[in-house]
DNA sequence: TATTTTGTGGGATTTTTTGGGAAAATGTGG
DNA sequence: CCACATTTTCCCAAAAAATCCCACAAAATA
C-alpha cells in the first residue's frame, strides 16, 4: 500500500524520477506500471500494472450503451499508458499527460493506497490551502461515511 | 487488449500511421484489420480481424425484421472494410471514412479494449473539454453501475 | 568526513515516424 | 479493347523521437 508525500522533479526530457521508496512496489513485472489521469482533479495516477488491471476490468464490464459509461471508459482506459522505469528509476511521461495535469518542473507525489497521485506542485499547494480553509466541511457535521469517523 | 492515447497524423496520400505499440496486435493474420464507423460519435473504429468477426456475428444474429436492426447492420457491417498495414505500419484510410469522422491531418487514437478509436484531434479536444466540464455527472450521485465505484 | 545511495544531465544509438519517387493496379471515357 | 488519368502499393531515405548508457551531483548514512 502506498502512502506519504514526496517532492520530485521532471527534467528537460520529460522524465519523472520516482522517489526510491515507491520503486520496488512499481516494478514487479514487465511492463511494470500504468499511468492514467484523474478525471476529478488535475492530477495523474500511477498504478502497479496488476492494480490497474483490476480497475480496467471493472470499467470494461460497464455497459457501453450508456453514453456516460463510454465517456468514463474513454477517459480512463483511453489515457492509461504502460510505462517502465529506466535504470535510474525514472519514467518518461507522455506529453499529453504532462499537459493535462499542468506539470512543470516541480511535482508533488502522493501515495494513495493502490496508486500514486502526481500533482503539479503549484496546483497541490493551492488545493491544500483551499481544503484547509474549508476544513470545517471536511469532517464537520455532514452526513456521509466520513462523518463521525475517528482519526 | 488495447489501452492508451496517441497522436498520429494522416499524410497527403491519406495514410494513417498507427502507433507502434498497437501494431503487433493488429497484424496476426492477413487481412489483418477491419475499420468501421462508430454510429454514436464521429469517430472510426479499428478492430483486429478476429475481434471484428465476433462483433459482426453478433450483428448478424439480430432479427432483421426490425427496421432498427437492419439499420444497425447496414451502418456497421456496411462500413466495415478490410485493411492492411504497409511496411511502415500505415493504413490507407478510405475517403468515405475520413469524411465521416471529419479527419484532417491530426488525429487522436485511443485504445479501448478490443478496438481502437480514431478521432479528429479537434473533435476529441472538444469532447474532452465538454466531458470534463460536466464531470460531476460522470461520477456524481447517479444511479448506474459506475456510481460508488472506486478508481 | 568518507562512503553509499539516490537523483540529475546529457550524448550516442536505435527505433519510430514522415515524406515522396516510381511501379503497379484500378477505374474512366471513348 | 485501348489509352489515359487516378489511386494504391512498394520501396527507400530523411527527420524526429524514444531509449540506452554512462558519468557526475546531491543527499543520506555511517
Amino acid at each position: 500500500m502506498f502512502r506519504g508525500i514526496s517532492q520530485a522533479s521532471i527534467d528537460a526530457k520529460g522524465r519523472l524520477s520516482l522517489p526510491n521508496r515507491f520503486r520496488e512496489a512499481l516494478s514487479p513485472s514487465t511492463p511494470s506500471l500504468v499511468i492514467s489521469i484523474d478525471i476529478r482533479d488535475k492530477c495523474l495516477l500511477i498504478y502497479p500494472i496488476l492494480e490497474w488491471e483490476i480497475v480496467q476490468k471493472r470499467l470494461e464490464t460497464l455497459s457501453n450503451v450508456s453514453q456516460r459509461n463510454r465517456t468514463l471508459q474513454r477517459l480512463l482506459i483511453g489515457h492509461a499508458i504502460d510505462l517502465e522505469m529506466d535504470k535510474s528509476g525514472r519514467i518518461l511521461l507522455p506529453n499529453i499527460h504532462r499537459k493535462y495535469a499542468l506539470l512543470k518542473n516541480k511535482v508533488t507525489i502522493l501515495g494513495q493506497g493502490n496508486k500514486l497521485e502526481v500533482w503539479a506542485e503549484e496546483e497541490w499547494q493551492e488545493q491544500m490551502t483551499s481544503w484547509l480553509d474549508k476544513k470545517d466541511k471536511l469532517l464537520g457535521s455532514g452526513e456521509d461515511a466520513a462523518n463521525g469517523m475517528s482519526i
